[in-house]
DNA sequence: TACATCGTCTTGTACGTACAAGCTAAAATT
DNA sequence: AATTTTAGCTTGTACGTACAAGACGATGTA
């Protein structure tokens, strides 16, 4: 996969952070610095720079600097693509559905287009924890369009989309989604470990791709009493 | 208030589409007919389009153009500043409690800084409604420094947002959120007119301003049932 | 000492240019 | 007629330049 200039730097900068280089309350170089250590434009630089703010990477204040920000103890579920990114390493999952051909989900908040239900969908679920805990319960469709081969794949590091950047060419562009809260139901309470009946949020989801007849639908319930779901949103 | 270049388009663009000159699935204008049409270069062109995409009012489609996206049926809370704002028109608002000098809450999300606290803290709690629906039990704090006169104000519009920005010339420059669905309490159950130990949505949210020791806290209790939270993200 | 000014750093806005890459329909070729 | 090529539109990336505006310490002045 071809990085662009600003993808060059902006994950080279994520990294940095990641790996505490840069720590929380760092200011990173400025921009001209940042601009003649790659030699790059300033242009580039602020792209890279603007992503890592709409992340929630950093803050930049006018005149001063741009410096880390504090990461929280959430799942910054909403604004980045998939559930490992959002929580960094402790992730364990397990498939309670392995992908197989079922049939399209007609009850979800964000319904195929026509183009879509003419195919065949495959669909998984899995069961997310962070360590021992079982946090979220995620069901996914997709139309069988572009993804030759599939079913029976292994995925890459656990990960649903870093298996269709690198197998499949397939980036996520965007989402939409909407939040509820429910009463979980006696099969969702069971592997999330809580009671039927208690307070569950559910988020449904349309992820965009870079394929136009392509789009992920995900149904996602999450026990947030010990990690809530973290969002930033900038400028 | 002075206005940017790009913030101009902007807002010119976002009132084409709310009063329906622009109609969900039109086309935008292309980037070089802006700029002819403005007498402005492609750069803050883009920077403008770049905002509306954020917010969730068009999406952008390579080598095609700019297209008016469908704003859904729900409050896009997590991404616009307010809730005046995320809904729109049918808006009613009441006051359980006017604005007045309380303590500071200690058991939310976001803690206030040292100099905040330092500071004595103003607070209001208010009830939001679509129409007759109750939907959002909206609690804020905030330190009282950059904001004479605060007590006793009428509100610009309902909106406090709209207040800051055109009496005391603030402006909201980001926010950080955590989500949490929990039972509702009898108090809240009662305004909300829900059963007490329903779910709700509880939103913890930490809103940064354009002045460096004022922050907005809040606590938003929403029902969802009927009028979901909605977001997006792009890119 | 207290205060204002200045210089220099930072990020923010805006200009202009060039080419790459995706999409589509017309034109040319087979 | 079917296919390929081309031309012309679109947005995406990246270059370079200039000045505005905020932050802040050093310097000069009262």
């Amino acid at each position: 996969m071809k990085k662009t200039r600003y993808q060059e730097i902006e994950s080279m900068l994520k990294e940095e952070i990641q790996h505490g280089n840069l720590q929380v309350g760092d200011y990173l170089p400025s921009e001209n610095k940042l601009c003649s250590n790659f030699s790059i434009t300033r242009t580039t630089v602020r792209k890279a720079l603007d992503n890592l703010l709409k992340e929630g990477y950093i803050e930049k204040q006018h005149g001063k600097g741009s410096r880390v920000k504090e990461r929280r103890h959430s799942l910054g579920l909403l604004n980045v693509k998939g559930f490992s990114e959002a929580v960094g390493m402790n992730v364990n999952t397990f498939f309670l559905q392995e992908p197989a051909k079922r049939k399209w989900n007609t009850t979800t908040s964000f319904q195929p287009s026509e183009n879509e239900l003419k195919a065949n969908s495959l669909h998984f679920e899995r069961l997310r924890c962070v360590g021992n805990d079982p946090v979220m319960l995620e069901n996914n469709w997709f139309a069988d369009l572009e993804l030759k081969n599939f079913i029976g794949q292994e995925f890459v590091e656990d990960s649903f989309f870093k298996t269709l950047s690198q197998k499949y060419l397939i980036e996520i562009t965007g989402s939409e989604q909407e939040l509820r809260a429910e009463y979980a139901d006696e099969r969702t309470a069971g592997y999330l470990k809580i009671e039927p009946g208690a307070p569950i949020l559910h988020i449904s989801v349309k992820f965009h791709t870079n394929k136009a007849n392509l789009n992920i639908y995900s149904e996602l319930y999450c026990n947030t009493m010990k990690y809530p779901i973290g969002n930033s949103y900038h400028l």
